[in-house]
DNA sequence: CGTACGATAACGTGGCGTAAGCGTTT
DNA sequence: AAAACGCTTACGCCACGTTATCGTAC
């Protein structure tokens, strides 16, 4: 308990995630634990990563999108930083948008099918 | 003209999808068009099928359900036949209800940081 | 001694996109 | 002869899941 940092399997746990799941954002570059040997540790900057990674996960960011987000995070945002964020944080509020008004659409559709199917059912 | 099946670019025209989609359904056994020496030719009953397909996918199922569907309709539907039809439209409505709420989450969420980011610019 | 934890490597998933390289038709 | 259309083969994409096989720590 003297060491702050987290084992690998103490950040699954932590974040509800699978170690195929850590080991990939490694891979592509999100995160980078230390490694003392062949084992993976997490430090406090690793763990605000992954919390960002997540949250971003949940907004329906592509983890590309995500590598630029963090990169504002890790600068501290500058007022034009900022700005910045805005303006995507915007583009994906209107993608988001047009994917629930789609869902939307599909649910009316497929409901009258359905009613319809069981109408005929009863009818 | 005196041939009422649609060549493969006018089944990609009808349809708006590429070569290569036709071309994976055919490889998937969603459809079986006509082979004529290396040609592919789609009578009604392919495009009626295909017609089902894409309103699957607009539903969100999955091309191995769109399967069961296809099928289903082919059979002209029997009544435990549309009985099972119903109970997959009511899971995949389901679905979509959550995903809409999961979609409706996020924006929230992603509205409250934007607006707090927003305020913080300007206050 | 086992067994839990970890490692790397590599193939599988869904639904195609995107070439490469060839033949046929106009 | 060039351009358009088609063909098959096969690798690439995303975000991991899954399996195989191995080593290491307790």
């Amino acid at each position: 308990m003297e060491d702050q940092r987290l084992s690998f399997k103490e950040m699954c746990a932590r974040f509800d995630v699978t170690p195929r799941t850590l080991r990939y954002y490694e891979y592509i570059e999100l995160l980078s634990p230390d490694r003392e040997g062949r084992s993976r540790f997490y430090g406090p900057r690793e763990v605000a990563r992954m919390t960002l990674i997540l949250r971003g996960r949940k907004f329906g960011f592509q983890l590309e999108d995500i590598r630029q987000w963090l990169q504002m995070y890790e600068q501290e945002g500058t007022q034009a930083q900022m700005q910045t964020w805005i303006e995507m944080a915007d583009r994906q509020l209107r993608e988001l948008a047009e994917q629930k008004a789609q869902i939307e659409d599909a649910m009316n559709d497929l409901k009258s099918l359905r009613d319809d199917t069981e109408a005929s059912l009863n009818g």
